[in-house]
DNA sequence: TTGAAAGCGCTAACAC
DNA sequence: GTGTTAGCGCTTTCAA
């Protein structure tokens, strides 16, 4: 391995030298710094970032953790973060926690043992608070995407749940559904919460009761859909639209709805969050409220960098509004 | 920042005998196990990756660079990496390349810098050879992934390109399709040329002669789609089938088809490489050959840990099969 | 403008 | 079973 010695030897100068090229700092002739440039060119060199990091005590990595980057959201939510980071000097470490404590705790042990400069992430739920606190105390500081946790303070980028859940909920109230099954994620996460909320809300605020017969928690990992369906149309007043909180649940339900023999629109209009990526669909069918994945991935890295500089700021919360896509899985009550 | 020492201090021991106790190296009593163990539970000792990394020379970092993870089946790919190098006690450096060498190059001399113990890339093209070869003389092992790089002798896990293009091919043919349009992603890639001779093959074994003027080049990145649709559309003899290299093309092509006012399958079938996540595909559509994504990322990570430990081995390659899924995008030639 | 010394936190090698 | 020493590659501090 080529080190700053190997350079300094071959440019008759010392290490600290070379050092102060690489890094552009002190007070360096130009002609020192020119040969110190071209030999290292020549002999390939390469900062060892694990020796920088010991004394510098920084990393120059994020860990973004993710219950799933299978899911289109958290997918296009990566990418945004790693062009962020890309362009803030960081390297991304990945990983992914499936909607499970266990497993975002052991990778939360693995980035602080990586001394990661900082962290994003959509935690499991309320229960990643305790993680959370042991990133506070070893100091490296968390930005949470798309998910709050009660009693945890920190930067945090939320989609507008409630609003969007109402957006939604008096859209289909407008084409005349009065029935609207509601099929939530876990209740552990804010998100779940806010959306029931902004459901709620929207029915109240056009006068009609919540029957909690038609209020589902389904978890975001998609359990026992077609169990919660076949409640569902076993209901004396079948619902006539149903409202996913997310869109794997939707399409899950879809998929039992399209099993039980219904067809959409037709017998049972449907809305979700989340849109799916534009490039990979052949034909958008779902009504969504579409959140801008994209940049809750840019906006975390961007507080995260800040919250890096300056630990003392007030933590703030940015709120990414959705926009309503009308498709083709919602129609007027007949 | 708690350190061995600090451990060391208050077990009354050497920071030595920590270390052999996070380690499990040496004999150690086990009395001084447990009480250096308790000590460094309470104290929320965790180790410094950064020292260790550059006192043993190694990271326990693997790098995954892919095109694009908003690209299905990088997507996917990426789980099955993220999985196996978890398993193996490895963590994963993720970056885009977006089908771009200077981003490609950028991205690896970051990896470089961050001693990455290994890379596992889908390299961009034949051009990504240098880049390659500079990870090489840095010691740094490779696995390509999706795509070979003539020149470049290195692990690999490929899927069955060629194959998998005769049988879709084959498939289009026993449909009665005569006339099958080629959209290829870029020639520089192997991956591009494999299903180009896969399709060739197909057709000469039907003893139908090769059309170039029916064979297109998009680049994976889907250029000019548009542009390509409508020179088939003016065709004489317009064709009856499109063989899109990817899912990308598939989609951009059926998009355009559509705008053309064609409906598929009754005016065109379409059929490419690559399937769509079940999980968010309403209604699965296209006739694809899927590959193992996951098992590319899965495999690519046994590769490159059993590289790492050995790198004197014969590089191998791993070809993984595609399976052919008939669906609704493929009808017989009336 | 440049250099020498010390130390970041850890482990390998060797001693006891 | 346990400790001492040295050094991984770098930067900070202080001195020249």
């Amino acid at each position: 391995m080529v080190t700053i010695y190997d350079i300094a030897e071959r440019a008759g100068c010392s290490a600290m030298t070379v050092s102060r090229v690489i890094n552009n700092t002190g007070r360096i002739s130009e002609k020192t710094r020119q040969r110190v440039k071209a030999i290292m060119a020549e002999m390939n060199y390469v900062p060892n970032i694990a020796a920088r990091s010991l004394v510098l005590q920084e990393t120059k990595l994020l860990s973004l953790v993710i219950p799933d980057i299978t899911n289109p959201f958290y997918t296009t939510l990566a990418r945004g973060a790693e062009d962020a980071a890309r362009k803030f000097g960081y390297q991304l470490l990945f990983s992914n926690s499936d909607e499970n404590l266990e497993k975002e705790n052991a990778t939360l042990d693995a980035v602080i043992s990586a001394r990661a400069d900082g962290v994003l992430i959509a935690p499991v739920g309320d229960g990643s608070a305790p993680c959370l606190e042991q990133l506070k105390q070893h100091n490296i500081p968390v930005v949470l995407l798309d998910r709050e946790v009660p009693g945890f303070e920190a930067d945090t980028v939320l989609g507008d749940s409630k609003e969007g859940a109402k957006a939604l909920t008096a859209m289909l109230l407008a084409q005349g559904h009065r029935r609207i099954a509601f099929i939530n994620g876990s209740l552990s996460t804010s998100t779940a919460r806010q959306r029931l909320l902004g459901y709620r809300e929207g029915l109240s605020s056009a006068g009609i009761a919540c029957d909690d017969a038609i209020v589902f928690e389904a978890g975001f990992a998609d359990t026992g859909l077609a169990e919660i369906i076949g409640k569902l149309m076993d209901l004396e007043q079948r619902p006539t639209a149903v409202f996913a909180a997310n869109n794997k649940i939707a399409l899950a339900a879809i998929r039992s709805l399209h099993a039980a023999g219904l067809s959409i629109p037709r017998d049972m209009s449907v809305v979700c969050f989340d849109d799916l990526e534009a490039d990979y669909v052949v034909d958008p069918f779902l009504t969504v409220a579409a959140q801008p994945a994209y940049e809750f991935g840019a906006v975390g890295v961007g507080l995260l960098v800040e919250r890096i500089k300056d630990r003392s700021r007030q933590p703030r919360t940015v709120t990414l509004s959705s926009a309503l896509m009308k498709r083709r899985s919602t129609a007027p009550l007949r």
